[in-house]
DNA sequence: AGAAATACTTAGTGTCGCTATGTACCGCCC
DNA sequence: GGGCGGTACATAGCGACACTAAGTATTTCT
């Protein structure tokens, strides 16, 4: 049986656009120096957001090829203690920028929207 | 000269995905029972943001008739004292539901946002 | 050996905002 | 009456991206 996806589905998959990407620089962001690993950007974006941020692996790696490819994130490898090697990120300058540029955009955003209401 | 698009605009295009649509049913919501036409939407949009989340006719349209087409707005025509015939557009008491449950999901994700920083 | 958790990759699909262009009606002015 | 600017709506084509779904690979525990 096919789940057509329903109207409320839809909007949040539209609205969870762009805020991914800025959620999981975010997360990047508060691991400075050390850097974290895909595998836990997904979990925390998970736990830290009690769901509501939740990404699937398909939608988590593009995201960070993207970012990679934008120079915003860089990759380093680390052996796990569980499991096969982890590429672990840290924010670039830009990274770090941008993610900051990004912050006063979104809050500008939520702020217009509720002069809107 | 073709203009290429600049990180930067990316970003703000993906952030604005879903967002116009919840902020467009705003609109429409403070107009109650008078309901408001679409360039009148747009000028809003543009006027009480600042800019910010100003709509070019071709993003602004094709939203109304998807809004139309979900059932969450409803039109009616009226005759312009300056150009032609207006489509005037008034939220559903669907509309209206799920103009407040995308409030909620908003208010939810900005602030689960701050709470990744 | 097999299961389970970890960890990353990629092909295919549908949606949506944007650009660009087209259509059409109105009032004003020379 | 012909042009112009503002009003008002429509749509084709494009690129970006989250999602689904499936696959590969490594380690630990039983």
């Amino acid at each position: 049986m096919k789940k057509t996806p329903s109207f409320e589905d839809g909007w949040k998959v539209e609205i969870r656009r762009g805020i991914l990407q800025y959620a999981v620089l975010a997360v990047v962001s508060r691991h400075k120096e050390d850097g974290i690993h895909g595998y836990g950007i997904a979990r925390e974006l998970k736990e830290r957001t009690d769901g509501l941020l939740e990404v699937k692996e398909g939608t988590l790696y593009p995201i960070l090829h993207r970012l990679r490819k934008e120079r915003l994130l860089n990759v380093r490898t680390e052996k796990s203690d569980a499991g096969p090697v982890r590429k672990v990120y840290v924010l670039t300058g830009d990274g770090d920028r941008v993610y900051r540029e990004l912050t006063v955009i979104l809050d500008s955003i939520h702020e217009k929207l509720e002069v809107l209401r």
